[in-house]
DNA sequence: TTTATAATTAGAATAATTCTAAAATAAAGG
DNA sequence: CCTTTATTTTAGAATTATTCTAATTATAAA
């Protein structure tokens, strides 16, 4: 493994921040100045393709990349935050039910978080 | 719902295509050759917000709608293809596993799909 | 060392999507 | 109907994330 790819998956696997390809590169270049863009993107992409990390597509927003160990996400649909959940893993039932093995998947559960709900329940008191 | 809603919401509601913004546009195109691709995506932006259809973030491609009834998908890892799959409604078993309500969700199954598999298993065996 | 291979840089290129302002269309009020 | 107002659509520029290309640098092998 390169020198920043090894750089790169310490920093997603110490954090559970669903970090941006900017937010990294700009991690790494206080230690690394003379860092580019490029080489963030060529060994997130890397990463990803061996299955070392995670990428996330989040609606409205660059791609985020995220550590490997199982786990499920929680979306608010109003403001897009994301967080971690552990949900019971569920490869066997979904192998049962296709009769196939797989690879892996991704669940996002998608809800209003509280701070959203109360704007959301004010908006809506207010429409009298 | 205006003119192109309408028509974008048929085409969506129509097929399981999973369309991509510009295939829409061309679809529509053929009967209304001024329509410019702006107009579609103001209107699947208004669609989506509304909740009357479903953006798609598929890894590597630009975004596809879909409809909204209930439904997940299987996508190979390797090729990319996507199909629908009904697997069993995961609201209540979620909703009771966070002890909250949520507004819905969204799961993608991975796996390798006949075709890749082939072709997977094809390189490996020339790799002596 | 010298050579070969792979990684990184720099910055241009691409592609999807959004934005802005003007034009066109539709809806509402008289 | 006609006029006014509001909404939708157009045109095309702008933005942004990401990839690509070629040149350079670093690493590993001979």
């Amino acid at each position: 493994m390169t020198k920043y790819a090894k750089k790169i998956c310490a920093i997603i696997h110490e954090t559970s921040a669903h970090m941006l390809a900017e937010q990294i590169f700009l991690e790494l270049k206080k230690t690394d100045p003379k860092l580019v863009l490029a080489t963030v993107y060529n060994n997130l992409n890397i990463l990803c393709r061996e299955g070392i990390i995670r990428r996330l597509s989040v609606e409205g927003s660059p791609d985020r990349y995220d550590r490997t160990v199982r786990h499920d996400h929680l979306v608010c649909k109003a403001c897009g935050k994301l967080a971690d959940i552990c949900l019971e893993d569920l490869t066997e039932n979904l192998e049962t039910q296709l009769g196939e093995g797989i690879l892996s998947y991704d669940l996002k559960v998608f809800y209003l978080c509280p701070a959203c709900r109360h704007k959301h329940k004010a908006a809506e008191d207010n429409s009298f």
